[in-house]
DNA sequence: TTGTAATTAGGACAATCGTCCTAATCCGTC
DNA sequence: GACGGATTAGGACGATTGTCCTAATTACAA
């Protein structure tokens, strides 16, 4: 598990320092003090500071690309992998409170600097969005499921949010059990009359 | 409505470009070049660029302040006041779906910062709150009030927040639907058997 | 018209940013 | 031990940042 070259210990850092300090703000001189090594030997192993965070985004994605894979091989039902999904909302809870949700607030800077990369970054969400949407299918929600699977994105990011402006861990669980009550709800619809979602 | 005095035109600037590239990105350049003033103007005005925030800060709460005092005296129910809030997603769907919500991008990038005035920029978070509350007290839910708020509130952060990241309006417009039923059924409850939300 | 305070323009400032260059060092191979 | 490529250290660079200082200009009162 532990990195062995710079480069892997280049962009870790920059992963954590990018998730709590912000892309923008977070310098190379950062990121050497983390790593302990020379400002100059960046450009060793990268070209630019863009080339660090494309990097930091592969990372990102590939990581969740095995969480994903690892609720799939976990979870029974379908349920059971929305579940964990709104699970990391209380297994995370204290990083959200303090630096909010990795992904919404990448996304978010990289929109406002009109960065290059906020495609690539965006691609964490449809990682997420994707993965939901066949979870919905296969709860029978075949018609709807990307409307759910953005719903429920949506909700976990506003929760994200708001806990951490508030500081709120309390508002996390709650919220985490409001969106269990409503996936269980949307997933007893397949059998009972089919409604709208509430 | 046309402000007079220079200081209100650094303070519009800076709060347009605040939220369009972000606090830390923008630049005394970048205000400069909108006011058509000197760099070193700005220090007859403004002791810092923090005064600059704490002056945008308090034009947005004043603003949101008549806002809502607005919608009081417009909505006839505590219901249509409700509905008023979620109708801005609407209205602002283009600013939103460029630069997502003024509040919710302004704190959470204030929070990566670590900066001062984070309290005071949340102070745009609990101004609704409390409005909503207040709302959700009238529909006769005083027992769940605060907890209903802040899960609209996030709600709304969360639609926000991808409407940006995917550019997409039409999920700002069948989100809002969404909510607008659940208040609507949230207001039902009162008369109807009380359960928890869902 | 004159004098005084308010306001502005423009540049200097130290610090920091991302970037780049070159010399030194490391390390495995012959 | 010597060679050669991979890796690193350290400083120089131009640009930009927020901040500050001072002289010039404006605006208003006497």
């Amino acid at each position: 598990m532990r990195e062995k070259t710079t480069r892997d210990h280049i962009v870790k850092a920059a992963d954590q320092l990018f998730y709590q300090q912000g892309f923008e703000h977070t310098s190379f001189a950062d990121i050497a003090g983390v790593v302990q090594i020379s400002r100059g030997n960046f450009y060793y192993h990268f070209k630019s500071k863009d080339e660090i965070l494309d990097a930091v985004i592969n990372v990102r994605l590939a990581d969740r690309q095995v969480m994903l894979k690892q609720w799939e091989v976990e979870g029974e039902t379908p349920l059971d992998r929305i579940y964990s999904f709104i699970h990391i909302l209380i297994k995370n809870q204290e990083k959200i409170i303090k630096f909010g949700c990795p992904i919404g607030t990448l996304s978010t800077e990289l929109s406002k600097l009109n960065h290059a990369s906020q495609n690539d970054a965006n691609k964490l969400f449809t990682l997420f969005r994707t993965w939901l949407c066949r979870q919905f299918t296969l709860l029978g929600r075949e018609t709807d499921a990307d409307d759910l699977a953005m719903h429920l994105l949506a909700r976990s990011q506003g929760v994200a949010t708001l806990a951490t402006a508030f500081r709120d861990g309390e508002f996390i669980k709650i919220e985490a059990q409001l969106m269990c009550d409503w996936v269980k709800s949307q997933a007893v619809e397949t059998t009972a009359a089919r409604r709208s979602i509430h």
